[in-house]
DNA sequence: ACAAAAGGTGACGGTTTTTGGCACCGTTCT
DNA sequence: AGAACGGTGCCAAAAACCGTCACCTTTTGT
């Protein structure tokens, strides 16, 4: 793992310098020349697109638009960033859309092929209302920080999520529910839940929901979401947000 | 590199049995039970949160939260998230940010240092403005995508950025400015630029921009741009797009 | 109380991978 | 022609990796 280093140093020093030879860079590096050669080459494999100049007076040089950068995140930033871009794409015109989706297409790529299924299944999940300027921009208020990573896990496992709610005449409720979709009608986020003992979909405001967690043992069947306009079973929801 | 194969297989049997033996894993893998050993150690270094019941009837747990996945990002590609999160996060309120942030966190640190100076440039010459109920939502073109890029390397590098562009009234000019700021007004995005032939700040739709490149040679340096509401010089921007 | 089953550490030698040195090739500039 | 470049193949030395063994602590079953 120690080539590792060695190639960053490498690019950290033709970014530097914009050209430089292979005797330069063994120099600076303290290593061999063909150490670097090799180097050169598996850079080249990954990616780095490094011109060279053959002949006297030659050298090397980097395209700098090839420069990659390696991150490493946990699945709940993945799902954050996924629907940030998703919601941003559907909210309004992104101008840049293009390559955060080959940005977001990498990602999955690198994710292990059940993870993807299971990205899928959320995504498909994740409704995305048009913006409207009728809504009130300042009246979210702050989300639970562990509500996302609850609803990921709850959704995936099939597991009933359990919360206290407090509705919008400020009641307090506990609630137990199936979490079968998100709804998003920026600035607005609602969890929808189908709730056993009421029979039917409810929708729930994020920013009321606190104290979030999976109920172990249980299991539900993810249930089919109408999301016409006619049938919205949050139709209230789109008029009590005008 | 094939230690790292194994790592990953690792992983997958945690993932997939919820809990497992050292033993178990030494076996399924097809290696010693040292060097599962030693594997997990360097996966508690890269972050994997393995718990470990000492004892008869123990064994191991990873916990699901901790899955990490790591992704090769273009410079453009990761221009492209941080524009659409800070975008998102600036247009309506955005649930996980928290999370994202810390998504946008780790993509910055794991970026070289100068780099990072230069995105946080970059970012500060990203202005957005409010979400206007004003604005007409279909009124956004595509915009060319070599333009991210352009513009990166042109204010990054402080090379002039030349294009064509054809302005309201459907006339074709050729310009040549100094890039300074991008400016979003959802669901509009702008260049902001300084034209030195009408010595004054210049504001172009990216939807109306085409054929940009950077102009190799030049060299101009960054000015203040006032963003005001009282002195912002395209106040008639707001204007127009109401 | 004792043995078995589990995780964890340290040391040593063999095996595999990485690295360095060398000879050599094609190209370009002086 | 010769020097300064990038690039390739080969082989031995160096370093990293891996398996074995011996041993430790904790927990649980009998």
């Amino acid at each position: 793992m120690k080539s590792r280093i060695r190639q960053d140093a490498i690019i950290r020093m033709l970014r530097r310098n914009g050209t430089s030879t292979i005797q330069a860079l063994a120099e600076e590096v303290g290593t061999s020349r063909r150490t670097i050669l090799r180097d050169l080459s598996s850079l080249r494999d990954e990616g780095y697109v490094i011109h060279s100049d053959v002949g006297r007076g030659g050298g090397l040089q980097l395209d700098p638009q090839s420069i990659r950068t390696t991150i490493s995140l946990s699945v709940p930033e993945v799902f954050a960033l996924l629907i940030s871009v998703a919601a941003m794409r559907a909210a309004g015109n992104l101008p840049f859309s293009e390559l955060a989706d080959t940005g977001l297409a990498k990602i999955e790529k690198s994710l292990p092929a059940d993870r993807v299924k299971d990205l899928r299944a959320l995504l498909e999940r994740l409704h995305i209302g048009q913006l409207s300027p009728l809504q009130n921009l300042s009246d979210m208020g702050k989300i639970d920080r562990g509500l996302l990573p609850t609803f990921e896990t709850a959704f995936l496992q099939r597991e009933f999520i359990r919360f206290a709610y407090r509705d919008a005449k400020g009641q307090r409720t506990q609630r137990e529910v199936e979490p079968q979709a998100m709804l998003i009608l920026p600035p607005l986020w609602y969890l929808v839940g189908w709730d056993p003992e009421r029979e039917g979909f409810r929708h729930f405001r994020m920013d009321r929901i606190s104290n979030s967690e999976t109920v172990a043992g249980t299991r539900f069947r993810r249930r089919h979401v109408p999301f016409e306009e006619d049938v919205c079973p949050y139709s209230e929801v789109l008029k009590r947000t005008g």
